[in-house]
DNA sequence: CCCCGAAGTTCGGTGACTGAACTGTTCAAT
DNA sequence: ATTGAACAGTTCAGTCACCGAACTTCGGGG
């Protein structure tokens, strides 16, 4: 977005946080990295987004402080930071109010706290226990609106294999670490 | 963002949320109706947001759902409808995180449960009656990390005249109902 | 009737996003 | 040592969205 074309002039807290969220793309890139997509590769095929809009929005999200990139032997790879941990529940209302609101073949996730095998709430609570689990102690799996047409790409295929802890890596083999 | 260049392929809530409050000025636009402003002028002198793309913003969230537009004798106002209420627990923890991670000053804005005359956790419960209370229920008052040099028009100098009641008219006089 | 303010629309200029092609680096196989 | 393939970007021309300023429209009030 750019600070000085940007909501500089507003003192307010969420002009702020759109600042370095509110851009094209970076939202869903930091889903994928809750699902536990950490490699430029894969956040490409999921999303076909532009491979040079990709490369900015992971420097954006680095230079913040959302994302660490790691160099390993078998190649680059990005992770949530704490800060970036902290927007899950952002993430996951605006998704909530996504399913609500706009998804009309009912819900295309559905997220459930691992530990006590329920479904959340929309609010984010888990009725069996009450407390409000982190994304590391949930499960995604694919609810009755999901549309398997739309998507073929590895990362897809790995998250319909049924259900998938958020933060680990969604693949058998361990092509990262 | 327009849905054929969007992210249609998605199949995912959140890209699908993206697609109507992703764009720039939208989320600060539904800010400013959970404030209670409801008129074209206002919006315009409290966002310092071009005229064109406001029209725009408030179209596409009219048609959307989100708000409603409505004629009066005084001129045209908008109103949240219950969708764009639901957008709220979104904006908060939103705001929240822009608190945490970006506000080096401290809070700029405190959000107090009216009923228990107590502040809001960051996860938006109040830590008196331990409900999550709805946007109406809510005071905003400035924190201390507000910068009063930022902003000088008439919403902001309303907010900051003391505790204001959200969804409520900021104005003194009935300037609209 | 004229003027004014509110609520837009129009328009030329600038910056951001897009898709495709290209570069550089690393690892594995020959 | 050389080739090739995969990965992680960068570069670039074209398009689209956003920007600010000027203009239009409409409904009162004097």
């Amino acid at each position: 977005m750019g600070l000085g074309r940007g909501y500089a002039a507003q003192d307010c807290s969420l002009a702020h946080a759109l600042e370095t969220i509110g851009e094209r793309w970076t939202l869903l890139v930091l889903r994928d990295c809750f699902y536990g997509v950490r490699r430029f590769k894969d956040f490409q095929a999921h999303l076909d987004i532009p491979r040079a809009v990709l490369a900015d929005r992971l420097k954006t999200l680095t230079s913040t402080g959302a994302l660490e990139r790691r160099e390993h032997s078998t190649g680059v790879y990005y992770l949530l930071t704490e800060q970036g941990m902290e927007l899950w529940p952002a993430i996951f209302s605006l998704a909530q109010w996504g399913e609500r609101w706009l998804s009309p073949h009912g819900s295309r996730r559905v997220f459930s706290h691992a530990e006590c095998d329920t479904d959340l709430e929309t609010t984010g609570r888990c009725p069996t226990c009450g407390t409000f689990p982190g994304p590391g102690e949930l499960l995604v799996r694919e609810g009755p609106g999901a549309d398997r047409t739309l998507r073929d790409d590895r990362i897809s295929a790995a998250l319909r294999r049924g259900p998938h802890r958020l933060l680990t890596n969604p693949f058998p083999e361990p092509d990262y670490a």
